[in-house]
DNA sequence: CGTAGTGTTGAATTGAATCAAGTGTCGTGG
DNA sequence: CCACGACACTTGATTCAATTCAACACTACG
């Protein structure tokens, strides 16, 4: 049905290597490229320098580390490994996973380029949960003692990290919505709409875009099993809400969607 | 069966008033008073002065303000009020809600002497929850600003606020894990180990403690029927592992409390 | 001392899990 | 480049844990 050509696929794979063209539209940089600076990113008004100026951005690009790409199935850093950075995604996917006591996986979140992984170890300095690329991606390294130390000298830099773990509070309440009060099918249907808004930033479409992870992954992170998942997904299909073809989704009634969320 | 005399029962309301007595065993104030100084609170080794010098503290003690105490069921603020402080428990309990877009309620946390109230709101400037007394409580209110400002030039103030919001994010992976893999029973075992193990930070007995919380409350925290925290909490019960008298709560054998949540 | 609110308990119902069998897709190695 | 095998996904039948509905008991507060 749906032959989806994401923005994820005009990138090949082996496309990604060191280069130093900038982007013909914005004149940034693709966040693919290992040596862009923050300035030139083409996610600078989604990442950390939000709100700082060009000598700020300058500052912050000195302490940030822009790692080689990371192989899809590759970890980032592990459950308990020793806290030592926080980590911007710049491109590709991430997910974040716990091992529960029971020796089960449970999926903690989703990253999406622009957004800030590794917070939740800055208290117990060890990371509290393990961190894998879901697919092809880049992210950048920002050792956070260095961070701490730069956002003592920049106000707006303290300011916008605040911000940013706020934001991760506020955004955690609403997951605990969901798994408290949601049933399976407005769960998955809140899931949809969520990737659909972050995916709206950096992606080329809103309403047709490429799930990166699999059933059993957004089972796991909405507290469902992966056959639930895809009873749900068919079922709102032929309701004509969405139109499903594997991990291709378009989302072809946006408003009935939301309806199921938060029916009216 | 049990009749508990709590800490909280130890202070009867009436007793709460401004008072400059020191406590007579640690020489420090009871945290009722509403003139108690950080440095004097016996709580500022759990709250915010934690690893602040002398001097230190008494910068923060400046831009802290010591409110009347709150009335049972009166509300420190609601949700959508504009973000302007983050407030520390000083004694008592508070609950956060939010109404749910069909209109039901959903607890989003409860709140015990020596935690940080209020985070979510600091990105979007507006506080996500509403937050509510739970019995007769005291807070000290932290216009954000003002310690945004203050964190700037104390550094050790500064890691202190990452350290405490990075906990939160932190704490609220685990509530993900219980609401996404835990059965009713596991829920509410878990619930009560950790009230538990907060209790014991300022409470007489970790064992032995008084619920400040309803049925319907814990339910909508850990989304479970209060009917279904009822049943569990006799089949607990039941099976010797703890006493219940409505909310006096005995925790009779710990061991077999976790083993309930970790199955060994 | 009465009553509204809070908590307990039972019976019936149901939404999602589990168990099971099959189909489709994609990456890999020949 | 194609064929194979592993994995991901779909779909159906059955089971079960928790909800819902309902009636009643206890407590605590004015």
């Amino acid at each position: 049905m749906n032959r989806a050509i994401t923005a994820e696929k005009s990138h090949p794979a082996n496309e990604v290597r060191i280069s130093t063209r900038t982007n013909a539209q914005s004149g940034k940089h693709c966040p693919r490229s290992i040596d862009v600076s923050c300035a030139s990113c083409r996610l600078s008004e989604l990442c950390l320098p939000i709100a700082l100026n060009e000598n700020e951005v300058d500052r912050l690009d000195k302490i940030v580390r822009r790692n080689r790409p990371n192989k899809k199935g590759s970890h980032l850093y592990r459950q308990g490994d020793r806290f030592k950075s926080v980590y911007a995604v710049r491109s590709g996917s991430f997910k974040s996973y716990t091992l529960t006591s029971n020796g089960r996986h449970r999926v903690a979140g989703f990253f999406l380029p622009g957004e800030i992984i590794g917070m939740g170890g800055i208290a117990s300095k060890t990371y509290v949960s393990s961190m894998i690329a879901l697919e092809h991606s880049s992210i950048c390294e920002i050792p956070f003692n260095q961070l701490e130390r730069l956002s003592q000298q920049l106000p707006s830099l303290q300011q916008r990290l605040f911000a940013i773990m706020g934001n991760e509070i506020a955004k955690d309440q609403d997951i605990h919505t969901l798994l408290s009060d949601f049933t399976a099918e407005q769960r998955v249907a809140s899931f949809l709409l969520g990737l659909s808004s972050r995916f709206s930033r950096t992606a080329l479409s809103v309403t047709h875009f490429r799930l990166p992870m699999s059933r059993n992954d957004i089972g796991e992170f909405l507290g469902l099993t992966l056959e639930t998942v895809s009873r749900i997904t068919h079922a709102l299909q032929r309701k004509g809400i969405i139109c499903v073809n594997y991990r291709d989704i378009e989302l072809t009634d946006i408003e009935a969607l939301r309806d199921v969320v938060e029916p009216t």
